[in-house]
DNA sequence: GGAGTAGGTTCGCTCATTGAACTCACCCCG
DNA sequence: CGGGGTGAGTTCAATGAGCGAACCTACTCC
């Protein structure tokens, strides 16, 4: 059978989780983020298989979160930009980021890269607050409610 | 073939999504964020196939994000509690909720259900900001960097 | 002794993912 | 003009993961 659908369900983690739970397009967006646009560049830097690179793009191009631009049109030759739908997914890989490099390597150090301000150059810690007060969202103190009907 | 693994990747998103790509994952946690315990419990709250969850279940353990607890020995029952690794992951989901939220309702309106603070019952918006600066994370002004050694 | 409950396994089917090879349209070089 | 290279895919056969339904086990309750 097919495997399941949630892009329907009445939860976001439900809807989110259907486009970014295909095996590979997290990386996708990665590599996106971090500037490859040509379907070559990232299926060599992920060395994902390129039927599957193809099928996800093609996904992602269709969820909006990037579009496809021929930068070239003799020979034809595309590349993939962010949407701002696609721009604004990357808080959540970054949150995924700072999990894994805290719970993810267990040889004692941490994960060889991390995230830096561009200026700057300090070290970023991504961390999940509440937008209105400012405080990390904790699961003790929140609860899932009826969406007031406005 | 056998799906690629990134679970030994250096990359901390790559490891992350090693875990949580397995179709049907963020919502298990889901549901166990939301206290529900017992096999049956989820297994009927998700609709989800109970080879599926067997096995989603089983490698959640593995990889300590739960314990599984005896909460009674004749006739034997069991419960599925979360760690603190997977306590802590939370934050990702609920920056999944928001983006999800934001981006993934086509009809004018948003999700019928919100993230509400438990005391206050003001709703939550998750957001993803520097831990030190306070500043929210975007892409333009991150770089990714070697790690300093240690 | 029969029904019910919790927590799974087993089964056969179909669909998705994989690596490798192939296609197509074009450019460049000699 | 022929040969090699590049970007962007498509096709293929083999294998594995996800699917629904049925089954199993160990107990309790009536």
């Amino acid at each position: 059978m097919r495997r399941t659908k949630f892009d329907d369900w009445p939860c976001p983690i439900a809807r989110a989780t259907d486009l970014i739970g295909d095996w590979w397009t997290p990386l996708v967006m990665r590599e996106l983020y971090f500037g490859r646009r040509r379907f070559d560049a990232i299926q060599e830097s992920l060395q994902i298989p390129r039927a599957v690179l193809a099928q996800r793009l093609e996904r992602l191009v269709a969820e909006e979160m990037i579009t496809k631009v021929a930068y070239e049109e003799r020979p034809p030759r595309f590349e993939y930009r962010l949407t701002d739908k696609g721009r604004e997914f990357w808080p959540v890989l970054a949150a995924m980021w700072r999990w894994g490099s805290d719970w993810l390597w267990t040889d004692g150090e941490g994960p060889p890269v991390v995230l830096k301000d561009r200026e700057t150059g300090a070290v970023v810690h991504p961390l999940v607050v509440d937008e209105t007060t400012g405080r990390p969202v904790d699961l003790r103190t929140i609860r899932v409610g009826r969406a007031p009907r406005s």
